[in-house]
RNA sequence: GGCGCUUUCAUCUAACGGUUAGGAUACAAGAUUCUCAAUCUUGGCAUACGGGUUCGAUUCCCGUAGGCGCUACCA
């Protein structure tokens, strides 16, 4: 059992409503579609699913369009992207729709229905369990339940209808999940689904995507968890149109749940934990509302992409640190996981983390020169790698580092009380004087060459290493923090070093 | 309620009948040190429960319990 029984080139999509921002579990579904489609040298086809025009938002499209392009997800084809099975946008292919609907009219696979809304409702209200189906379709006002001169009248009369499928009940239908492996759903359980909307006078999902998949040949299915329960009717609606030989294949992947407590991840969580849900920043047209994004909160992409593809999958060895390229050679559907993952957004700093230190000094300065500028400063590139790699190792995050080493480019305003007061104290000033003095008299300054003449006069005065260094520390730095003092003297320089001392020395207190 | 999926440390997961049940995150301790980190070492922490099958079950089967999803003219 595998791909290449099947002859045919891989083609999956990913196919999003827009109805917002693109939810974080949406991202990882691309991402498996993606590595699935690039390992098997196939297509990956971005389609919009608008076929809800009432949940329609603008702009949500050209948000996920950039949230890929930021994560780095290559589509081959599909909106904006073009190819030869277009158009991509649901909302294009009414026509076709239109055409496979009568189709199964025709063969007598679907049926007409008059029911309103409000009816429906009703119904729901009256029978506890009501469902339309085989048991209770002939009491309702449907094509099957009224002389066809009735129907053909109503239609005439231009009343709303909607488009249902004929479940024949009684019937196992067998889903085989390359995930999951089979599944099996007896059809009687299966409501006679709407597959045409009176309302918009579009399909709904189930009949669109599988005319789509059919028509665009898609040939795996790679999709949440969420749509399994609905799997047995795209495949007796892939029957009913007798596609069956080209169906594709089905892999339902585990949903991501909230960090704690129950349920799936929502929005609601991000905002609640503190991290974003979504790739990037989104401002929702309507409410207003803003939802943060991972790129504006500075996380690093190839961060977010590599936690999320650990999320229901792993390579079969103990290694998590992964470029897309060996995710890609590497990823294996049946190495997913069948239970949902609980969101766990430490491990992504933790991530981000791993990331920022992988990175080379350069790489890191160009992220971070912009984050100086904001506050103020302006360095050449080479001051700020050298700042940068003193500094990256204690970040999980870009804008971290101006916290870790803003004194390396300003002088300390203020003093930290906490540092002061355990280290600026007793012989503190008097010390910090001395080694002025002693530094100012050498020849060299070269931290290489200082450091073991400084640690020779310490020693020789029976001074506490520990006291006289981090009373300097705090002079130059401003606090008890930073790298190795040397490492910090050679930044600064000779001049800047005893300058900055020298200025503490005026203003903190000398006992 | 009905239907389906699912169940290994707190979390992500490995072990596809035989292991002292492994790794990572988080947590804790220690080492290092001029501070804070980083780093290294160490530590605690799991097979939901009950039945089978088997010489032997984390692994296969059944049941129970928990979790999750679906149950719209939403996707």
């Amino acid at each position: 059992m595998s791909e290449n029984v099947n002859p045919r080139r891989v083609r999956v999509r990913f196919a999003p409503s827009p109805t917002g921002p693109l939810h974080i579990g949406g991202v990882r579904t691309a991402l498996y579609n993606y590595l699935f489609a690039r390992q098997h040298g196939g297509d990956l086809v971005f389609r919009i699913e608008d076929t809800d025009s009432g949940r329609f938002v603008p702009g949500a499209e050209d948000y996920i369009l950039e949230a890929f392009r930021w994560l780095g997800i290559k589509f081959d084809e599909g909106v904006s992207f073009g190819g030869k099975y277009g158009p991509y946008r649901q909302s294009e292919r009414k026509d076709i729709y239109r055409k496979y609907v009568q189709q199964l009219l025709d063969a007598g696979r679907a049926y007409i229905a008059f029911d309103t809304p409000q009816e429906l409702e009703a119904k729901r209200n009256e029978i506890p369990n009501f469902q339309y189906d085989a048991s209770t379709r002939m009491q309702m006002r449907n094509s099957l339940s009224m002389p066809a001169e009735q129907v053909k009248e109503l239609i005439e009369q231009g009343s709303q209808y909607v488009v249902r499928i004929l479940i024949e009940p009684g019937q196992d239908v067998e889903v085989d999940d390359l995930i999951r492996g089979k599944v099996v759903i007896s059809s009687s359980v299966l409501d006679d689904k709407v597959l045409y909307k009176s309302a918009d006078q579009l399909p709904t999902y189930h009949l669109a995507n599988i005319v789509d998949d059919h028509l665009m040949e898609i040939t795996h299915v790679i999709r949440g968890e969420e749509w399994l329960p609905s799997a047995p009717l795209h495949v007796l609606l892939y029957r009913a149109f007798g596609w069956e030989d080209t169906m594709p294949r089905f892999a339902h992947l585990p949903l991501l749940l909230k960090p704690e407590g129950n349920g799936k991840l929502s929005k609601r969580d991000g905002d609640r934990l503190g991290f974003p849900v979504f790739p990037l920043e989104w401002h929702d047209p309507k409410s207003g509302e803003v939802s943060s994004g991972y790129r504006e909160k500075d996380y690093l992409p190839q961060a977010v992409i590599n936690f999320l593809a650990l999320l229901g999958w792993n390579p079969g060895d103990d290694r998590e640190m992964m470029s897309l390229d060996e995710m890609v050679s590497l990823f294996n559907l049946e190495k997913c996981s069948k239970a949902g993952a609980r969101f766990n957004y430490q491990k992504l700093v933790w991530f981000n983390h791993e990331y920022i230190m992988q990175m080379t000094d350069a790489q890191v300065a160009q992220l971070f020169a912009p984050e100086l500028e904001k506050h103020g400063v302006s360095a050449p590139m080479e001051r700020i790698e050298t700042a940068v790699g003193l500094v990256k190792n204690r970040v999980n995050f870009i804008h971290e580092l101006w916290d870790n080493c803003s004194f390396l480019f300003q002088a300390p305003a203020e003093y930290d009380e906490k540092s002061l007061k355990k280290w600026w104290k007793d012989q503190a000033a008097q010390t910090t004087a001395e080694l002025c003095g002693f530094i100012e008299s050498q020849p060299v300054f070269d931290g290489a060459e200082l450091e073991p003449k400084v640690m020779e006069w310490i020693a020789s005065k029976g001074y506490a290493t520990g006291k006289v260094m981090n009373a300097f520390r705090v002079t130059l730095v401003g606090a008890a923090m930073g790298p190795h003092i040397f490492a910090i003297t050679d930044f600064l320089g000779k001049e800047e070093t005893l300058r900055r001392a020298r200025k503490a020395l005026e203003v903190l207190p000398k006992e």
